[in-house]
DNA sequence: CAGTGGTCTAGACCACGTG
DNA sequence: ACGTGGTCTAGACCACTGA
């Protein structure tokens, strides 16, 4: 008999309509149902393997329309967090890891959030030329004068990043009067009405070179995890171009993906 | 006058109708019009900063309902291809780099599509106890039997790649009547029924220790990129988990994530 | 064969943005 | 003010899974 499953069908669903009815209200309902299964899952009660709820079970005790339901599936499935297939009932796939968008972006957000002290020592700020490199991303003629930033951040007082960034020139004047030893760039772009809306990343392994080496204070030659990102502003032009060197034992990078949709590719150099 | 710009537009939405015509009827609507829209934006037709046509006029085009419509767009959102904020018209962001989930796993039809030519060598593939990652990876008791294979991958005759993979028993006898040097392990479980459907990564730099750098052919110290990986069937169980490690000069990894959805995130080791 | 997820329609209201 | 994308509903049919 299947009395233990269902038994144990209900127990979970209850559990999610509660986290559901507790989650703000001024969120979509969407959202709302999403994050209540995101913390399910992340809570244990939904461990890796086991079945959600049926779309039909959500409908009822929600009392969404199912195309609402399957939105906020939708979105666990991008997250690479459930698995579902045509005809059969969809399942957990991992807890979740994935932070928040603005986490990926903001070294000082992400790093007191893993419980560390963020910190930062601007070596240069200067307006220049752009590369060709720079100027290709931000959509610049190359030879437009931008803005280019060289920072060491640390965690914990360790020199864990050397981040080169590029603005455009009037993004960049906007940096130019904060403080960026203490303050985040995106914090003070967000102050003047420049919200960070997406991002591209190239991701590579290098050796470190001594300008590189020296400031992180290791050896040249020392594995550096390289991301080249591309940052895009909410009115879809990109307000940033940055060579982030990170010290090759101090960060990993997560990725999750399905047939339902890549989120990360590989390609030749 | 903005005729200019709607005189744009219409030729745009043609093309992509167009395109859509095209497209294989046996894939559903909203695949269709989604893959009409990569093609356009792939061809150069709406490039990065261009506004992508509005729903309605999909709608009006195509005769699809705007649900449709709006599920094709999801697509490209999550694809990181174009950016959408309530009450604008949605734009490009970049030109299509993510392939498809397939190619991300093999190497062969990876290795193919840039144009070179993929190589293996097994060093071994042995049937041994799970060692406590893997095991926990593939949902196994610590100490349970799995195989192991260690192969190097080349690309035109140049190693690139140390892959040392884990299988589960029961997938790991599917492989060893197969060949490994020349055959592919996805194909070759396909053909056993065994269909690969999602995958999540963690993504870091090390140096070469011996036993991947003599291999590879540097010297020990080299950077490499670092990518371990666990493989889910289409059935949610995990099939497959691999520690590859790839020649830090070879290989970038593209990724795209923006406030829709996350796709990478970075954690502390 | 019953249940499930995948697809699609037709319509509605709202929040936001830009001119 | 108007067009736009974001949200949501109510219903339908289909393809597939699994007992």
């Amino acid at each position: 008999m299947s009395s233990h499953v269902k038994n144990n069908d209900n127990a979970i669903i209850q559990g999610v309509h509660a986290r559901f009815n507790d989650i703000d209200d001024a969120l979509p309902a969407h959202a709302r149902l999403s994050e209540a299964l995101r913390q399910t899952i992340g809570a244990g009660d939904l461990r890796p393997g086991d079945l959600i709820p049926a779309d039909a079970a959500l409908v009822a005790r929600t009392g969404l329309a199912r195309g609402t339901v399957r939105q906020a599936i939708s979105a666990l499935r991008g997250e690479g967090l459930v698995q579902t297939r045509q005809g059969a009932r969809s399942s957990v796939l991992a807890r979740p890891r994935l932070q928040p968008f603005s986490e990926l972006l903001s070294f000082s957000t992400w790093a007191r959030r893993i419980g560390s002290t963020p910190g930062a020592r601007v070596i240069e700020l200067v307006r220049r030329r752009a590369d060709v490199v720079a100027a290709t991303a931000l959509r610049l003629e190359s030879g437009a004068q931008v803005w280019a930033l060289l920072r060491v951040r640390h965690l914990d007082g360790r020199s864990v990043l050397v981040e080169r960034a590029t603005y455009p020139d009037a993004i960049g004047a906007l940096l130019v009067a904060a403080d960026l030893e203490h303050g985040s760039v995106y914090e003070t772009l967000a102050k003047n009405g420049v919200e960070v809306a997406s991002g591209h990343h190239r991701i590579s392994a290098i050796a470190a070179n001594r300008a590189t080496a020296d400031p992180l204070g290791v050896r040249a030659g020392t594995p550096l995890l390289r991301q080249e990102r591309t940052v895009f502003a909410s009115d879809g032009l990109p307000i940033e171009h940055s060579d982030d060197q990170w010290l090759g034992d101090a960060i990993v990078l997560d990725a999750a993906n399905s047939v339902q949709g890549s989120l990360l590719s590989r390609s030749a150099t």
